[in-house]
DNA sequence: TATTGTTATACTCTATAACTATA
DNA sequence: TATAGTTATAGAGTATAACAATA
């Protein structure tokens, strides 16, 4: 290829797309633990690793905490409940509501994902000094609050 | 919502979800730039700023220099020859091969984006000190290394 | 036989908004 | 009137592979 640069912008070192190339690769080694052996999508994966950290919540809940929108959510919990691996009952209080929470085998399933998702982070993060993951972690806090 | 946490992953801490959070929202504020003032999706961009780079180069190069397929960048080409931004022709060494560059508008589009691009980058990068980052550079080439 | 680039097809994902039932 | 959640629809993006032309 000819190597010759006359442009004025090189993607190389521009943050934007070594973010975009960067995130694909993260996204596809991670998602293959779920996605491939467990037949979750993305969306599907967050509302588990969601309705595993609070006892029962809200599809509104879900939304504001996985950053996604009410129909992903919407969607992502038919999927779930039709597989069995969601229970999905009427709030008491508000009757429009629903409480959401994990079946027994959907707890089961989430167990057998986070060992080989959280082996997967580290994998990734061990081509990092323990100081450069401490730096990472508090650059990433500072854009997430920045771009808030 | 209840905070109540009871399961073995915070998706708030997790790597890969953070990075997907940061790129979707680092994505958004960039590809405004290109996508609603002219048009061109994510693709049709990396395109451009690639062809802006060098003097002439092959449908393979672009997808070797991009990270993306040889079907993405055929339909990136047609859309772009389709608006007059990219001129191809036939390659005098390899027939099969073709030769591709900006046209006269591509480029004037591309000098009207890069600006805009570059603003964006800087406003974003703007969050964290200089020390900052250059550790971010540092920890990005990393990773990119590491996952190649 | 292998490679360059195009095209076909089906599938997934996303965005927008209309809709219901409750409040 | 406003909110919680569902459903409809169309558009954008992706993956796989078949294909024609050339090497």
């Amino acid at each position: 290829m000819n190597k010759k640069t006359v442009g004025v912008l090189d993607l190389r070192v521009f943050f934007p797309y070594r973010l975009a190339v960067l995130e694909q690769r993260v996204g596809y080694a991670t998602s293959r633990h779920y996605q491939h052996d467990f037949d979750l999508n993305r969306t599907d994966w967050r509302v588990v690793a969601t309705l595993a950290m609070f006892d029962s919540i809200s599809a509104t809940d879900i939304c504001e905490f996985t950053h996604m929108t009410k129909m992903q959510i919407s969607r992502a919990i038919a999927r779930l409940k039709e597989k069995n691996l969601v229970v999905q009952a009427v709030s008491e209080i508000d009757h429009r509501a629903t409480q959401l929470s994990l079946s027994g085998e959907g707890r089961k399933i989430y167990l057998r994902i986070v060992p080989r998702v959280l082996a997967e982070e580290q994998a990734i993060l061990n081509h990092l000094s323990a100081v450069e993951r401490g730096q990472l972690f508090k650059i990433l806090g500072k854009l997430e609050h920045g771009l808030a």
